[in-house]
DNA sequence: AAACAATACGAACGGTCGTATTATTAGTTT
DNA sequence: AAACTAATAATACGACCGTTCGTATTGTTT
């Protein structure tokens, strides 16, 4: 039992903060480098008394990647899903996917571009749960996409196109982490425009 | 001295030995998960004697990407150097970029996209010199670009298209990674294809 | 044959890793 | 206040980490 009277108790703080410090590391340091005594002494408890919450390091990166799939969640979906279905949608959501990679929602860019490369060829239950979470994304922004054809505002293959936006964004995301500079995400927004631009029905031809 | 009459000495040939298995492991479980005493181990040879190759363990990832470097270029660069200057070498390129992911020079899948997001937000020499095979990499996609500019093939920027096209290797090789699929090729394929059209000149329109 | 590097080895160092066991504290319920 | 439970802490374990050291082996040069 977690909750009395929906307020929470001692033990579930301590797995929130946890948590939240833990998606912070695995961005910077993966969720190999995310280790249960380094953790434990950042945020000034125990070793033992942090392992306990998880069993083992395998459930606290599985928890790891929960807490920050609803992080992704609230800081990329949630903004665009707030914008009437279609082009404007798909726009908004390409502006808060890089507004998510720029400000360093996770100080190492995207948490999930991160350690799925650890563990894409890995597997195990992490690698599971990383392909399973971009099956989920790509899936989402293939809706989007659908959106728009529906309302005629595109014609194009949702998978080709998600394929393609996702790819901007994620060469995006490297290359400033990478150069620590900004500039990608100017050139991300070029191709983006473009190629919502060549998409778009009616266009010039 | 590690040639003598242009013929290897011993020391070099178990360099040679360590850096291949090293280049392999790093492509699959990073080159934080390369340790010494694992590589040592599974080239029968003794930790001790395999460190003293290197003097540390920043000096063996450095040396592991310089390997890797030239694996890569022998690998995609070559070929593509090998037909003539324009949109066909443009093509060749791309041809070869993903054929070195799908055939798994690596057995990790590209290289350098794995250590590249390890270290990338990291500082130190290790991800300099990443930074540094980024901008070496990118610079020659656009120079192939801008040869097939000059002669009147394409219009476009070619640090744009360059963007794109990495844009699209990069995520074919993660997603056939991560889902263990060959799927993503074809869809990159595509969108080189329709990518490269676009940048025709005298395209309809 | 003697001298000299280069190369490889085994053993050990201090640290950190994930994990297990046992004890102590704090909160809730009776 | 006593009993009970959930949460945290203390301690210890074996395995592996990068690194250092002294020594043996090998190959080349004199």
């Amino acid at each position: 039992m977690e909750k009395v009277d929906g307020r929470l108790v001692r033990g579930d703080q301590t797995r929130r903060a946890v948590l939240r410090r833990a998606v912070d590391i695995a961005s910077v340091d993966g969720l190999e480098g995310l280790s249960i005594g380094r953790l434990a002494s950042e945020l000034g408890i125990s070793k033992s008394g942090l392992f306990a919450h998880f069993g083992s390091k395998e459930e606290l990166q599985l928890a790891t990647i929960r807490a920050a799939r609803r992080i992704y969640a609230d800081a990329v979906v949630t903004p665009a899903y707030e914008v009437e279905p279609g082009l404007g949608r798909l726009f908004a959501l390409s502006e808060s996917w890089l507004e998510y990679s720029r400000s360093r929602v996770f100080p190492g860019g995207c948490f999930f571009q991160k350690v799925s490369h650890e563990y894409a060829a890995r597997g195990g239950a992490v690698q599971e749960a990383l392909a399973g979470a971009h099956q989920e994304w790509m899936g989402l922004i293939e809706n989007v996409v659908r959106e728009a054809v529906e309302r005629g505002e595109v014609d194009v293959d949702p998978a080709q196109l998600a394929f393609d936006l996702n790819a901007y964004y994620e060469a995006a995301n490297l290359a400033s982490i990478l150069h620590n500079d900004e500039a990608p995400y100017e050139q991300a927004r070029q191709s983006i425009r473009a190629r919502l631009e060549s998409a778009r029905v009616g266009k010039s031809r």
